[in-house]
DNA sequence: CTGCGCTA
DNA sequence: TAGCGCAGG
């Protein structure tokens, strides 16, 4: 997922805190609703499900993350893919491939013992289907978290809402959003900041990546940022083999994006890509207003429905209405 | 991922 | 009270 421009972005990323992240968060709600469903898993890579067999991970994720990023005075707004655009289809399938061929390495692990094995393949199963966003919203509605539908990429909208001044920063673990413009992006936004890495325990913390930052720390226009993205892939093309980052980056500052492109793939026109980053749809017409959660409603879903505790859910809740409530709630809700 | 209980 | 390991659904 994604765009692999990590390498090359990583001198310009600067540390922050939560205290300094107050305001609105517009939420890549694909990226977050993935990032739950792949890492909340039991060690052989079974999700959280209720009595029914319906999975639950995306349910405990937001549960615990939003009642922080409130308790924290974050309020966050998640914004949801629409229709992609029709040069996405060929990315669309391939990852399918890739989840399917996942989820049956999963199985033959599984079979095998091999728990460790299990639960990478489980992890790369994952898929973000209608059920996962429909019971995402409910329960975030509930919440009182508005949820924005982006007329096709959310990672554009979210971009075109900071962009308006409705939201402070994207938060998504991708970069995808530079590419459409954003001023800022947070990722490791998480509470606990502990994160297995080859089996290891790491603390990772919140980290911001300013485009204004990356675009002179590389001495490129955000043109070229794109230009980049082309030639190592991004989620609407493949790119070409062999060229990673820091080629691209060479390439591009010595001006041969055109050159490498017609060289090495002659039928393929990058200008529906680059258009599509510059000039993605987007809208402007979205409502904005957090709400106090609804806990008897919430209750009902996540015990009644989905077989949490009512202890953890409670606590959860208290957390919001208690501390974000008295010095904040007037001016939020 | 997150909360929580146990350990030093 | 920080650090680790496990359960959560």
């Amino acid at each position: 997922m994604g765009v692999a421009l990590r390498d090359i972005i990583v001198e310009y990323k600067v540390p922050v805190t939560w205290e300094a992240l107050p305001g609105v968060a517009a939420v890549d709600a694909h990226n977050a609703l993935y990032q739950f469903l792949s890492i909340i898993r039991q060690p052989d890579g079974t999700p959280l499900m209720d009595s029914n067999g319906r999975v639950t991970s995306h349910l405990s994720g937001i549960l615990f993350r939003n009642a922080s990023f409130l308790e924290r005075g974050i309020r966050p707004v998640y914004v949801f893919d629409g229709p992609p655009p029709d040069f996405k289809q060929k990315t669309i399938e391939e990852r399918r491939r890739v989840r399917v061929q996942a989820g049956v390495r999963w199985e033959e692990a599984l079979a095998k013992g091999d728990t460790k094995e299990a639960y990478k393949q489980a992890r790369s199963s994952s898929k973000v289907d209608r059920e996962i966003i429909e019971t995402s919203k409910k329960l975030l509605s509930l919440m009182g978290i508005p949820c924005i539908e982006a007329p096709s990429e959310g990672e554009a909208q979210a971009t075109h809402m900071v962009m308006q001044g409705d939201a402070s920063y994207v938060v998504s673990q991708d970069y995808d959003t530079l590419l459409f413009g954003v001023p800022m992006l947070v990722r490791n936004l998480t509470i606990s900041g502990k994160r297995k890495i080859h089996g290891r325990s790491v603390t990772l913390n919140p980290e911001k990546v300013t485009l204004p930052g990356v675009l002179k720390g590389l001495g490129i226009t955000r043109e070229q940022l794109i230009q980049i993205a082309v030639l190592i892939g991004n989620d609407f093309n493949p790119g070409l083999k062999g060229i990673g980052p820091k080629t691209g980056l060479k390439l591009v500052k010595e001006g041969s994006f055109e050159k490498t492109l017609r060289e090495r793939e002659p039928d393929f026109d990058p200008a529906p890509v680059i258009d599509f980053f510059l000039q993605p749809p987007i809208t402007s017409e979205y409502d904005l207003a957090w709400h106090p959660p609804d806990t008897v409603k919430i209750e009902e879903m996540l015990c009644g429905e989905y077989n949490f505790s009512v202890e953890r859910v409670q606590k959860a809740l208290e957390g919001i209405v208690g501390k974000a409530g008295q010095k904040t709630l007037d001016k939020w809700f």
